[in-house]
DNA sequence: AAACGTTCCAACCGCCTGGTC
DNA sequence: GGACCAGGCGGTTGGAACGTT
């Protein structure tokens, strides 16, 4: 019973990686580049399973990993993308250049969530602790509709399972946090139904109305539903019209965050 | 100095998703 | 539509490093 393993294991190493695997690694990506992981181990000459080769360069190898001490700015920025996205830690990281989801979720376990608890926020919710203690019982007895949040998912039901969407229960959305953190605008306005409620030239541009994905800043995405992706993204994005956990004012910025 | 407890993080595991046939 | 495969993700773990008694 059970899956059968990634790859060939009886002759794998495991375990901490050596300076040599290192070196094989790094060369044979630096000749070849990042292709199938499976046949990369043998091609390599390595005793590895392919994801542990695809783990080791992404999270320690990449050249364009920034290591050391995680900043101010990034544990806030940290603490803000996490009561927006959950435990999306790729997502996490995709807004934070240089970190790898590995690294920011080991780092969130060992010190945002100490930190945030001795703030007396309870990290998981983001709220105060004794309102999340309240809440788990207020939640049991009141009927709470979902308002479902994706990075540009075309079906509520196609959002969930790609992980770019997210469900933000409406208890969230009141923003009892603010008092804590008054910078964390959590009127979470974006939304399909919101957008047709937006003054027409909040959203316009040239005419259309912006999907979710330009909303956030992704006029290159292939996700775009709107069509202004294939428009001059100049003209695009001077239409700003969202107003995302305080994305906008320059609290956090989306539109300069690059995509991982 | 030794024993013990705690913290930290690199690495592994299993599940999920998307692509292909 | 279903099976298969590879890649990606989040949760968890093992053990080294560090701190305390």
């Amino acid at each position: 019973m059970g899956r059968s393993p990634c790859c060939e294991k009886a002759h794998t190493n495991k375990g901490a990686w050596t300076k040599e695997e290192d070196d094989r690694l790094i060369a044979y990506i630096r000749a070849h580049g990042e292709g199938c992981w499976r046949s990369l181990p043998k091609a390599a000459g390595l005793l590895r399973c392919g994801k542990s080769c695809r783990l080791r360069w992404i999270n320690y190898l990449r050249p364009d990993l920034k290591r050391g001490n995680f900043t101010e700015e990034e544990d806030e920025l940290i603490i803000k993308l996490h009561s927006l996205l959950g435990n999306k830690w790729s997502l996490i990281a995709g807004r934070l250049p240089g970190r790898t989801d590995n690294e920011i979720k080991n780092y969130w376990n060992t010190h945002i969530r100490r930190k945030l608890l001795n703030r007396g926020i309870d990290p998981a919710t983001h709220r105060p602790l004794n309102e999340s203690a309240q809440e788990t019982t207020t939640t049991t007895t009141t009927t709470t509709t979902t308002t479902t949040i994706s990075f540009a998912a075309s079906t509520a039901k196609e959002e969930e399972k790609t992980t770019g969407g997210f469900v933000i229960n409406d208890m969230m959305m009141i923003n009892p946090v603010q008092g804590k953190c008054p910078d964390l605008n959590l009127e979470l306005r974006i939304s399909p139904p919101y957008q047709q409620q937006r003054q027409p030239d909040q959203l316009k541009s040239g005419g259309r109305v912006q999907c979710f994905s330009c909303s956030l800043g992704l006029q290159n995405s292939k996700d775009c539903s709107c069509g202004i992706a294939s428009m001059d993204s100049n003209s695009a994005s001077s239409s700003v019209g969202y107003d995302f956990l305080g994305l906008k004012s320059g609290v956090l910025d989306y539109r300069s965050l690059e995509m991982k």
